[in-house]
DNA sequence: CCGGATCCGTTTCGATACTG
DNA sequence: CAGTATCGAAACGGATCCGG
């Protein structure tokens, strides 16, 4: 149970960690992508809705590798066609996700629908681990 | 439960209205000061320990301002000074820094406090309740 | 002192065109 | 398909100034 009378100081929370690596406009739509959206090559993120640039799309993914969040595989299919994937400490920020998604649907006009967010929010923790038990199967 | 069968789309899960509004490198950095450090006042945040340049601060302010999720308020006890305060929507944020933290925690190298973190955890609806009665009652 | 506003040199971003 | 190269626009940072 927190203690009120000593609560966490400004010190004790620190988020500057986080924010200098995905502190921008680009980086979580990409992490997105790659959890819900099932794509996961470059193509497939140049078509979302938010139509990042080409370089800045490139420069992202480095440094999502960079910062261990994302691994590339050539496809086992078509050696041609490289393959994104979440690692583990990528499927992790899947809560932060979803806080994120659950709060704007709340508080800013999103077109999420109202069944996905329901289920965000009254099964968080089932929902959660629905997606990283995708995460595991897809490999 | 989520169905694994029908998993959700990348379209169902729009995280642009909420980086629109926060992701950037500083907008989290003055909600996090607010929610954890005690610190209100325009001095205060220039305080914190990524030293914000006072042109950006100014910017944020106005920006979180605009979204509604800070107020402004004269002081009551020094006229002269003006203190900002997270609203409802601004405390609402608090799962999402949460979460933040605590992936920082976990994969990055931070200064949190172990004992913190276990908090933000294992209680982390009663932690972040808490949060939550600290802002009602500071009113 | 406090809460900014303004100016300015530098860095980063981002749209488009182009390439292996 | 998966990126680079280019180049103008925007953001940043630091310093300074200013009204209350």
């Amino acid at each position: 149970m927190p203690n009120l009378k000593l609560p966490p100081r400004r010190s004790d929370c620190p988020l500057n960690a986080s924010l200098e690596i995905f502190g921008d406009r680009w980086t979580l739509l990409v992490v997105r992508d790659l959890m819900f959206g099932g794509r996961c090559s470059y193509r497939d993120f140049l078509k979302a809705d938010e139509k990042i640039a080409t370089n800045i799309l490139a420069e992202r993914l480095h440094r999502l590798e960079a910062s261990g969040i994302v691994e590339k595989h050539r496809d086992v299919e078509d050696g041609r066609k490289i393959n994104y994937r979440l690692t583990e400490k990528g499927i992790d920020l899947a809560p932060v996700l979803v806080e994120m998604i659950v709060w704007a649907a709340r508080h800013e006009d999103t077109a999420a629908p109202p069944a996905v967010i329901h289920d965000m929010t009254v099964n968080r923790d089932t929902f959660i681990a629905g997606l990283r038990d995708r995460w595991k199967s897809g490999r």
